[in-house]
DNA sequence: AATCCGGTCAACCGCGCATTG
DNA sequence: TCAATGCGCGGTTGACCGGAT
């Protein structure tokens, strides 16, 4: 079936905006709302096609939208997010407040990754090249690798939730419920709202049977009707406040089969104050500006991966590439993250700006 | 001063998914 | 059930800019 174009091509202005297209678009949505992109611009009086429009707005428009320099927190959230979703901008931008897939996808593209391959680490895999740092031959390492695979799954969940949450919120905005108190209007950037928290909260009060293969969440509360069978893992909030994250014992060599309990704060970072005390009390500039770092699952990832103070890893002397590749494997509990960020930290010296 | 070159980023393109009729 | 439609996502392109030669 060949795909019919978005809009009359003919007659339709391309290429850059002008300073009079941008307030004619800017004027409508103000008063009108974007509703179908596609009749946009006609109602506009704009010679764009609606993609374009929605793009236009999306990526630039938006005025909820923050530019220039990425903060260093920005980037390490951008560094961990992509090592977990890979090439998923949309799923990554859900994560830094106010900036575009876009916007992320292209600091992405020409700092990061260069950045990464630069220190030896791949940017895909985000495994050093030489192997030092995954740890394969590590069994903690292994265990922690499969952790956050799991997780990462967990995460890919999650974000089906979102979407779906999303779609389901266009029918509850027109008569708004108790349960649909932090579902977002579909105009409205996921990006503008913290994620996680409205997610949950909207989890709440949402029986959601995700068919992720590998991973399912569950939901105990007064609306949860038949609750599927577990497959393989499970996320399961329940009336306590507790999130709990059910790993098969199978996947994870050697773990119990059991559940790990995070209480809700955790996963909705509401704890973030005792991960600023921690980085509070280091003096490294760089680490100073990791207070605060992270944001919801980025968050959930350190309280959950590292098994002792990230600072005392972090903060640790750092010279060189090599130094840091003998501590990874020297030292059995550190993770593949906390070896990523150190090498990341050994390409920054005090005298120079903290990256870019 | 002119040209080259690499970096940056706004914008486009094509595809996939969800929804609709 | 299925084709048509709308939207969003990720990859790519190309214009622009600043520094180097």
């Amino acid at each position: 079936m060949g795909r019919s174009p978005c809009c009359e091509k003919i007659g339709l202005k391309k290429g850059p905006w002008t300073p009079e297209e941008d307030q004619k678009l800017l004027a409508f949505i103000e008063e009108h709302g974007h509703g179908s992109w596609r009749a946009l611009p006609a109602k506009a009086g704009l010679q764009r096609c609606g993609k374009s429009c929605r793009l236009r707005w999306t990526n630039y428009l938006r005025p909820d939208i923050k530019r220039g320099k990425f903060s260093l927190q920005e980037e390490q959230t951008i560094i961990q997010l992509h090592a977990l979703l890979g090439n998923r901008w949309s799923a990554i931008a859900t994560h830094l407040p106010n900036r575009t897939d876009n916007e992320i996808k292209n600091y992405w593209n020409t700092h990061l990754k260069k950045r990464l391959a630069k220190m030896g680490i791949d940017p895909v895999t985000h495994k050093s090249l030489s192997g030092t740092l995954t740890g394969t031959t590590n069994n903690k390492s292994a265990k922690a690798a499969a952790s956050l695979s799991h997780m990462a799954q967990w995460e890919s969940a999650r974000l089906e939730a979102e979407a779906r949450l999303a779609r389901e919120s266009k029918i509850r905005t027109a008569t708004p419920t108790p349960t649909a108190l932090h579902a977002q209007p579909t105009n409205v950037p996921a990006s503008a709202a913290s994620p996680c928290l409205d997610v949950l909260h909207g989890w709440q009060g949402a029986k959601i049977d995700l068919e992720s293969p590998t991973s399912t969440l569950t939901f105990t509360g007064s609306n949860s009707g038949m609750l599927p069978t577990p497959r393989t893992n499970r996320l399961e909030v329940s009336e306590s406040n507790s999130v709990m994250w059910h790993q098969r014992s199978d996947e994870l060599e050697g773990e119990e089969n059991d559940w790990q309990i995070f209480s809700k704060h955790q996963v909705l970072e509401l704890d973030s104050k005792e991960r600023e005390d921690d980085f509070i009390g280091c003096e490294e500039p760089w680490f100073s500006g990791m207070a605060g770092v992270g944001s919801g699952f980025t968050s959930m990832l350190f309280d959950v991966s590292n098994e002792h103070d990230a600072s005392e890893c972090w903060g640790e002397s750092n010279n060189g590439h090599t130094e840091h590749s003998n501590q990874a494997s020297d030292e059995e509990d550190k993770n593949y993250w906390n070896g990523v960020l150190d090498m990341v930290n050994s390409e920054l010296t005090p005298q120079s700006p903290p990256l870019v």
